[in-house]
DNA sequence: GTGAAAGCGCTAACAG
DNA sequence: CTGTTAGCGCTTTCAC
């Protein structure tokens, strides 16, 4: 068993040492702000190589108060939705010089508030944030107070006015529902997360306008508001199908109850009308494609890191809260006939 | 008498002057280490609640010498493939504590060099990369030798031996394979990455072996190794299907060319046995399900994590090379007919 | 139990 | 152009 000598990362003063300087020198040096003689320059630089030093960041970051770097905290990484967000995010820091400090809370309030916490003793200047519903608004503005700044996305908290980057989540269901209702259909089945999450609830609203809009009733039994999955999209389907009279359509309000009713859909080989909130992958593949009304999370996260820097870099204009087009992209699926 | 500028975070000395006690109690009691009489423990407190104050990471890393922020480097956060691997990564870094820097390379070696160099210099503990193809094998070592822990994830590099975890790609791919010839195909194609990519040239190998298994000889019109594009696939789709003897299955190497295969398939409304390696939301709910050859992604990132976590807790055995399995998961576009 | 003093590695201020 | 002297906010001796 060799255990290695701890090899410590040589310091500046090991730099000026080896190079005959004073560490002011080699600071000038590693920063290249001030000149140096082309001779003492040249020292350093050989002893810079020989002895492989990198400057500590965190000790310079201590002295300068800055740390060039910013946080992300959303529920779900391995969520496509957040992926190609925090890519977006990504990209904007990297022009920035800025690293990305990530993590996802997995609706779990508690979670968020730990990850937030962390990061915001990690001296982040900035701080991106999709609110797990339910977290401590009050948390958030002292956090906010104790230094770094927010930008909200996907979701507002109310109560706490930052700057926001939204969807525009009702006007979407609103339309989606519409080119249901266009094709003849009356009977159209609702499904979305459980509706103390915003963007679920927004949705709904959505829905229940276009409805309205054709002066269509709303049948409770054909609104589902629950976390998705291929087992309940299953018993849902089964339970509706057995009405008196059953649904010809149906809005699926967010991405993973797209893909649970498509899987249940299939099992059951039974075929609707169908529009489901969020693009995905394949969408255009199936037959008849899916059609979707599209959010566009690439620019969601871009905008909302756009803003972030905006703050960081001095501006205090009153928050704003942008609330992003979506796209309804027709692939088929909406036309299903009513009576197959 | 220096005047507090607004929103300048209180330090420690400030809830020392509050509470009236020394700067060493308030580190105790922010701590929690040492034990505090309860009297200066209630003031402290008091104290540290009403100014707000939190403790500054960077000075305690500093002086410690320790970050308790791990990073991780690969491709593209926005592949699915990628994010959940990083979810599971995130997983662990939670149940220890701590946080995760990440970004994406980009398959852009140069930026990757960049993105290591910046995670290096703020004192990441250790390291999860999977490296860019072309990326200089020279400057991990030198960054490893300066101080941060490496583990490869997904490809390994040459030249430098380094804890690794990949997939059984070569097998992978030779089991899909495999099952098309069992199914009476004999006229297969394979779609793979640029061959400078490892996991690419591995699993064409597999191809290339399970052809060899069944005596079959290897038609260079049929084999593809390229950046995948919806495009692409369409030309090359067009030029096979012209071929005198036309391919009858299709292996593909990745979730990219299985997406823009599947298609470029279904713009020409042609049928193919059909074997991806990966596996993709939806590959169950198309019609015939796609039979893939699924990687698992989470338990690569987890297990990464782990053996990093292993080596930052002073593991100093020599570095291992972690191979996981994959599994075939049939769903019948394998045993389409060779004659359609 | 408690506190004074000495740094961690770096940069800023101010001489020469 | 160069060096000296202070700190950044915290933890760590080592005294009391």
């Amino acid at each position: 068993m060799t255990t290695q000598p701890p090899r410590a990362r040589p310091t500046m003063s090991d730099v000026a040492a080896e190079a005959g300087v004073s560490l002011k020198t080699v600071s000038r040096v590693v920063n290249g702000t001030e000149s140096v003689s082309p001779a003492r320059l040249h020292r350093v630089q050989t002893a810079i190589e020989h002895l492989g030093f990198r400057r500590n960041e965190f000790a310079r970051q201590l002295r300068q108060g800055t740390t060039a770097t910013i946080g992300l905290v959303l529920e779900d990484v391995a969520d496509p939705f957040y992926s190609v967000l925090t890519r977006a995010v990504e990209e904007i820091a990297l022009q920035r010089n800025h690293m990305l400090l990530t993590s996802s809370a997995a609706e779990d309030p508690h979670r968020a508030r730990r990850l937030i916490e962390s990061l915001g003793a990690r001296g982040i200047e900035g701080l991106i944030v999709t609110p797990s519903t339910g977290i401590d608004a009050a948390f958030l503005e002292s956090e906010a107070a104790a230094g770094s700044t927010m930008v909200f996305v996907d979701r507002p908290v109310t109560g706490f006015d930052v700057d926001t980057v939204l969807s525009d989540n009702l006007g979407g269901a609103r339309q989606g529902a519409r080119a249901l209702i266009d094709n003849g259909h009356r009977r159209i089945a609702f499904f979305g997360d459980a509706d103390i999450v915003f963007t679920a609830s927004e949705r709904r609203a959505g829905y229940f306008a276009a409805m309205a809009d054709a002066r269509l009733a709303i049948d409770d039994d054909l609104v589902v508001m629950d976390t998705p999955s291929t087992a309940t999209a299953g018993l849902h389907l089964a339970r509706m199908l057995a009405l008196a009279e059953p649904p010809t359509a149906i809005l699926s309000g967010n991405n993973r109850w797209s893909i649970a009713l498509l899987r249940a859909l299939r099992e059951i080989e039974t075929v609707v009308a169908f529009v489901g909130f969020d693009d995905f992958e394949l969408a255009d593949v199936l037959k008849p494609g899916i059609t979707v009304i599209a959010q566009d999370p690439s620019a969601m996260g871009r905008l909302a890191a756009e803003m972030l820097f905006r703050r960081i870099d001095g501006d205090t204009s009153p928050p704003q809260r942008v609330q992003l087009g979506v796209t309804l992209i027709r692939r088929g699926s909406e036309s299903i006939a009513a009576r197959a």
